[in-house]
DNA sequence: TTAGTTAGTCCAAAAACTGGACTTATTGAT
DNA sequence: ATCAATAAGTCCAGTTTTTGGACTAACTAA
């Protein structure tokens, strides 16, 4: 199958890793989180080959995650923003930093630290349900597919078994 | 750079990108997560060429994401299914299955649903402060390197500007 | 006896990724 | 005026990864 072709199918993680299912992307999207914008500074943070990271901004502009915007004129030069798109990434960002910190922190604890001004504290999001606000247990979620759609999706999930 | 070298970087998200940062690997996760354990029903559900299937499930065991266990013998053969390890990325899948369903879903919906048992709604999780219990707002969450950390990060990100 | 099932392996061709040199247009230092 | 530095790329040849499809092993059911 080739690789565009999977966004056909009928599902949306699917659908989603045609834009970020590679070695770099979500690494070159975390650091735009963190505020990294040019194409020298995420080479250089990353050290990924300026080809690979060439293609990927140019990928990513084209789905309309970032934005590519001259930050100055002769010579032109130009930076790399998140759309709101792209700022919709921040809970998948957020909870693989989350899982990477459980499992390859050393010991010393996680690399970045994350703080919520609201309240203060140094935490690690979780996801909770929008309706009644608790915290998701995964068992207590179950998955079926929409009774009309189309596609593959002949297995899906009930609750806990 | 090689790839597995990625690992050593001072950053949870390179590091967890070793195990997920491919095409296929959160395609095949989120297939497990939907209760489809064996090489059969996942080869032909995401029309993944054998080869790489088996080097995905292989490189999934070895990181202790996934356990092949033998569900018969004679002959021997072989479901995966997730560890704790990999239940553990639920909200990663989650997230990104919302993220797909806002951008890339079809007029008439998401093509799986997710019911909440606890509530009976049907929702996509959001993410929570686990201390103040609010919902998180990204320009409300900064970001900075550890004191101590080594590595790259000397750009962090505040809270809004 | 034949066909079907399941979890793979093997191969050659195609696609993607790599490091490193090079380009262009400018500013700042000597 | 000359030289080095900066920034955002492009270009190239070599390496690595991925692909589709044929094949295998060890059974079971008709």
């Amino acid at each position: 199958m080739q690789w565009e072709e999977l966004g056909a199918q009928q599902c949306s993680v699917a659908r989603s890793s045609v834009v970020l299912g590679d070695r770099w992307t979500l690494v070159i999207l975390s650091d735009c989180f963190l505020g990294v914008r040019r194409f020298e500074d995420l080479q250089t943070r990353l050290q990924v080959s300026r080809t690979t990271l060439t293609q990927r901004l140019k990928k990513l502009e084209a789905h309309n995650v970032l934005e590519r915007r001259a930050y100055q004129s002769n010579p032109a030069r130009y930076e790399y923003r998140l759309t709101e798109k792209g700022r919709d990434l921040y809970p998948v960002i957020s909870t693989l930093l989350n899982w990477g910190d459980k499992y390859y922190s050393d010991a010393a604890g996680p690399p970045i630290l994350r703080q919520h001004q609201s309240c203060g504290h140094d935490i690690q999001p979780i996801l909770c349900c929008p309706d009644c606000g608790e915290p998701i247990d995964p068992r207590q979620v179950s998955a079926r597919k929409r009774p009309d759609a189309p596609g593959f999706a002949e297995v899906t999930r009930g609750p806990a078994r």
